[in-house]
DNA sequence: CCGGATCCGTAACGATACTG
DNA sequence: CAGTATCGTTACGGATCCGG
């Protein structure tokens, strides 16, 4: 089980020698976002196999960036949370070519703090504060604005500008512009509490 | 040759889908310091394959994140280069757990640069307005503080606030604290060439 | 000689079956 | 539920070969 290195005395290479294989990334992934048991990781990502996601998960924990919790689930470390601007940065240049969904992608909702972080425009921020919460198929998380950075987390907003309650489609449609967010409240599967300026607001700072 | 798929509607899948396979994100490192011929990448990287090489980068070129020039060598398209914040923040995440050269491990002065960008602490940054010019194991390459933002490239400075001729031994002493300022420009193996105070600026700003 | 292409043994992966 | 064991398939790594 020693792992195979790239031989390098380099950053980068030390970096992908600890988290550069397959699935790995995509696993640091889903713990970013709160802990998870075995079998959710395992159906989150389909196609690893249970002897990768153990292997994977025993590699992590080896190496300090995951811990598995007494109550049996797996979360990031604060050593593993150092990885998170690393995916921020690759889904930042991952989200410009990522186009419309293809036949049979897999589609969560528990990625949206990522991929909100990644397309989250600093530069249109300035002055706002902002917290937004949205219940997406079934997930509860928050996003808030402040001093031009994002932070996100799982549960509900403390004090919300509005609260989105809303199906993963329309979103996406929001999100690549095909959908105002006026037309989005209006929309019938779509619950809307709170201040339409601030979801304009939202739309803006995280338009792709 | 259809590439793999994690088959996920995510950016950072995407971006994996795209560089995430083994070897190919060393290849843009590699890159990302200038053209580079075939035989220079091969020789860059210990253990890749020919095979494997020929084909990252007939992908990479697919892809569009490559281009290969008229005079025969590789060189990053526009697109490509924009992988290189993710680049910066892999690195930024294995430098703190880079520890001491290991028995075997190469290195390269090519990799200065992205381990400076690295290891840049931006808040110790203000008012710094300092041109560099390294000269390591005959790389010749420039790096730049302006406006709390590194940039580096090829070849000699323009106006550098110092030149310092080294060899890699002693510029990874310099960055792990090893060796002061002071110190390394009395080495024997050593040249230095402008204002020392810019040194243990640069130092300070790159300090590990 | 440089820039690959081909071949082949080994290691990693992916799917399924099995176990505590 | 949380893995381990097994096994066929794919990817990788090293060597050799080929065309300009």
């Amino acid at each position: 089980m020693a792992l195979r290195s790239y031989r390098q005395h380099c950053s980068l290479a030390r970096a992908l020698d600890l988290v550069g294989e397959r699935w790995t990334m995509l696993l640091m992934r889903d713990l970013s976002c709160g802990s998870q048991r075995y079998g959710e990781l395992l159906a989150g990502l389909p196609g690893i196999g249970t002897n990768l996601l153990a292997a994977r998960l025993k590699t992590l924990v080896a190496e300090g960036l995951v811990e598995k919790r007494a109550a049996g689930d797996y979360a990031l470390t604060a050593a593993g949370r150092e990885l998170e601007p690393a995916l921020v940065a690759l889904a930042r240049f991952g989200a410009a070519r990522l186009g419309e969904p293809r036949e049979g992608e897999l589609w969560r909702a528990l990625w949206t703090p990522l991929a909100m972080k990644a397309a989250f425009h600093p530069e249109r921020s300035a002055d706002v504060d902002d917290e937004y919460e949205f219940r997406i198929d079934d997930e509860v998380f928050w996003v808030r604005v402040r001093n031009g950075a994002v932070t996100t987390g799982g549960g509900q907003a403390k004090l919300p500008d509005f609260v989105l309650t809303t199906g993963g489609q329309a979103l996406l449609e929001l999100a690549n512009g095909a959908l105002t967010p006026g037309d989005l409240v209006e929309r019938e599967d779509v619950e809307f509490a709170g201040a339409l300026p601030a979801l304009e607001r939202c739309a803006r700072l995280f338009a792709r």
